[in-house]
DNA sequence: AGCACGCCGACT
DNA sequence: GTCGGCGTGCTC
């Protein structure tokens, strides 16, 4: 009996299975997912893995086997079943099985994980300049290449200079000995948020409510574990449908994962869970640090608690009775993981409640197309919540068509409806809430006389104008002052162009000059609580207009704004984005919920050059089922999830005709690995930003109606991309139904 | 990742 | 010849 270990290290050559034999005294002490140590290479370093099976026989050399020394000690019993969903997630979403369960397995090392190494200078520019030299003669490429770098730039992280400049530990370390360079750590520790308990309140469930609570209840009853869509309005109660639901699956001994976008923006939810649950419920947060979390995830372990509430790396919360797994605001794109294995915390939160039993609620007010083509197809149960809990009305909608504004003259951002909309809120003491859609179109600074655009030399995207005349890139952070003149024709004619956030609030400001106005988007919310700053200043009623990006479309009531404006509601219609007519949907539909959530009702002005799209049209007519025929009908006539799916391949590499070559060679291989030919093959092709951090991109898209071959065909080339060295140099990512195309 | 091994230019 | 830097390959 020899048992699967995984080393617990970062590496792709280690992404493999090791086979240790188990001595006499631990045998029938291991299990899947017990953390081992065990010997390691030349010298037997003890080192932590992981055991993911167990086999009987092996084809490595029976001599060369090495046993288990022990169980890693305070070894977090990691459950095997977290192993399994890690096997699932590595399955259905590509990397390697490390990636995999470093993104399920709880955090164990209390606060080294958060550590990050810098490399810094300790010379002079002179000394160093000298050394250099001194290097050079002596032939120490290695050293001048890294002494070169360091003169470039003093202080950098440990893992880019080693990438970058291609030097191995060795090297920094003798640099080190000799006072040319210090290796440092820095440890990032933050404080946690501390909630207050609140007395608990009763609740009376309107008759859509409770027949969703018993519908559910008889299912769960009966021992049938479905996937449910909460589907209801703002402002319909769908939180205290959860926490019922909760209330008794936890009653019957088992216990409750909450999913939510970002902490931050549903602090009053969070704040209704704690009322009910008292200390039983656990939080958490993405600014929390390791240390913090892995106090919460002992505790989980301990049994104390019985309901986590967190984003989606909540939904790997170590529970032994896991019943239910709600996932609010299904529809969020922050569901969808950034880093391999690129996950969606929907499917994903399914899947874990396939193979534990457990039920899932979604709930959202303007659902995924995903969630309710699972209705549609019978894969979930709809509970619809359509009376506002409050009794309100649904605000009124104003859709203004900005072409016909530019006929009559009017050049302003602002149309004459809006502005005087906008007056009659501020006569009357009421709040008002602008709201741009999308940042990073606007802002970006080109030459009217010969068409340059200011990019940035590190990626290929437009630099954004900023104040006092700076220009950032959003994508790296670099920034640059802003040139008087044209550097590619002279022409003074450069300048900024279309509105971004700050150049609405300069306009607004000139507009109402007696109105005082609150800004948000990324610029002023840099800071650690700058966002709940902002936003509680707004609900104390000290500004009278709120500007901002999506963030503040989300969340937080405000009672006293009764008119929200959308500026330009299409603008992120037209990229070439298969989601972009449900975001734009979404978008406006959760901006107009902001309007009249007090006893006022509210009022909406979307300002749109496409009056006549469905998204916009249905938006207007708060019509979720009208939009979403349009847009399944335009899913499957494209072949676009849900109804079909498709994996995007992400490539990188600082090389870009390499880059091109080897895209075509993996793109030669799908097809010849399609034998069935029930596959469609796009690209490889420039993705919208084409360089980031001087690496350039290609990405390939397949297409399937099913999901099955499309998997099959990822393995095939993940086998593919190991197996040649060609692909040494490219970074290959995965990526199943992307939030967007690239 | 970290460690040993072996190649190759530089210097006693 | 030998010393030391630096790339390469292996780890159950």
């Amino acid at each position: 009996m020899y048992a699967d270990i995984i080393v617990d290290i970062t590496h792709e050559k280690l992404d493999r299975i090791f086979q240790y034999s188990i001595p006499s005294e631990l045998r029938g002490e291991l299990s899947i997912g017990t953390e081992v140590i065990v010997p390691f290479g030349n010298g037997n370093r003890e080192i932590s893995g992981y055991v993911i099976a167990f086999s009987e026989k092996t084809d490595y050399p029976a001599d060369k086997i090495k046993p288990v020394l022990k169980k890693a000690e305070n070894s977090v019993a990691i459950e095997s079943r977290l192993v399994a969903l890690a096997a699932w997630m590595k399955e259905q979403y590509g990397g390697t099985m490390i990636q995999a369960l470093k993104t399920v397995l709880p955090i164990k090392r209390k606060e080294s994980s958060r550590v990050k190494r810098k490399v810094r200078l300790l010379l002079s520019e002179n000394d160093a300049r000298e050394k250099l030299k001194l290097y050079l003669d002596k032939n120490q490429k290695a050293r001048a290449r890294l002494l070169a770098g360091l003169i470039e730039q003093p202080e950098q992280d440990y893992e880019l200079v080693t990438k970058k400049l291609n030097v191995t530990l060795a090297v920094i370390r003798s640099l080190k000995e000799q006072g040319v360079l210090s290796l440092e750590s820095e440890k990032v520790l933050r404080g946690s948020v501390k909630y207050k308990k609140h007395g608990e309140e009763t609740v009376c469930f309107n008759a859509e409510q409770e027949q969703a609570v018993s519908r559910f209840w008889e299912d769960y009853s009966r021992g049938i574990f479905g996937t449910y869509l909460v589907y209801g309005v703002t402002g319909s109660g769908k939180t205290e449908v959860y926490i019922e639901m909760i209330r008794r699956v936890v009653e019957r001994g088992r216990q409750a994962i909450v999913l939510i976008p970002e902490i931050a923006l549903t602090y009053q939810t969070v704040l209704r869970f704690y009322a009910r649950f008292g200390d039983r419920v656990s939080i958490l947060n993405s600014r929390m640090s390791a240390g913090e979390r892995y106090d919460q995830m002992e505790r989980v372990k301990r049994g104390e608690v019985d309901v986590m509430i967190g984003p989606r790396s909540a939904l790997f919360t170590p529970f032994l009775n896991l019943g239910l797994i709600v996932v609010d605001e299904e529809h969020e794109s922050t569901y969808k993981s950034e880093q391999v294995p690129r996950y969606h915390a929907r499917e994903t939160a399914i899947a874990r409640a396939q193979m534990e039993e457990a039920s899932v609620v979604l709930g959202s007010a303007t659902p995924s197309l995903e969630a309710f083509y699972r209705c549609k197809t019978g894969d979930s149960v709809m509970f619809e919540l359509t009376k506002r809990a409050a009794g309100q009305n649904l605000p009124v909608v104003y859709t203004v068509d900005m072409r016909e504004e530019l006929r009559r003259g009017n050049r302003s951002i602002l149309s004459d409806r809006l502005k005087e909309k906008v007056r009659e809120r501020l006569n009357k003491g009421q709040q008002v809430m602008l709201f741009l859609n999308r940042r990073g179109y606007a802002g970006f600074v080109s030459c009217r006389s010969c068409g340059y655009v200011v990019k940035c030399p590190h990626c290929d995207v437009s630099l954004s104008a900023h104040k006092g005349g700076r220009l950032v890139c959003h994508y790296c952070g670099y920034e640059e002052q802003a040139a008087d003149t044209c550097p590619s024709c002279g022409s003074a004619c450069i300048g900024g162009f279309k509105a971004g956030t700050q150049q609405i609030e300069d306009i607004v400001k000139r507009e109402f000059k007696d109105a005082s106005v609150l800004r948000m988007d990324m610029d002023t919310t840099k800071c650690k609580d700058s966002h709940e700053k902002i936003l509680s200043a707004f609900s104390n009623g000290e500004a009278d207009i709120l500007i901002g990006t999506q963030m503040i479309v989300k969340g937080h009531d405000f009672p006293n704004v009764t008119l929200v404006g959308i500026l330009a509601a299409d603008m992120s219609l037209y990229s070439n984005d298969y989601r972009s007519g449900e975001r734009t949907f979404e978008l406006l539909v959760q901006a107009a919920g902001r309007a009249g959530r007090g006893e006022v009702p509210g009022e909406v002005v979307i300002q749109t050059y496409s009056p006549k799209h469905y998204s916009i049209r249905m938006a207007a007519e708060q019509n979720y089922e009208g939009f979403y025929e349009e847009e399944i009908r335009y899913r499957e006539l494209m072949g676009y999830p849900p109804v079909s799916s498709l994996l995007a391949v992400l490539m990188t590499g600082a090389d870009e005709e390499y880059l091109e070559l080897a895209a075509g060679h993996l793109k030669n291989f799908a097809i010849r690995a399609d034998k069935a030919k029930n596959l469609q093959i796009i690209g490889p092709a420039s993705p919208y930003v084409n360089k980031v951090n001087d690496e350039y991109r290609r990405v390939l898209y397949l297409k399937c109606g099913e999901k099955k071959v499309l998997i099959e065909i990822k393995n095939l080339m993940e086998q593919y991309i190991e197996m040649n060295r060609g692909f040494q140099s490219i970074k290959i990512q995965f990526d199943f139904n992307p939030m967007g195309v690239f």
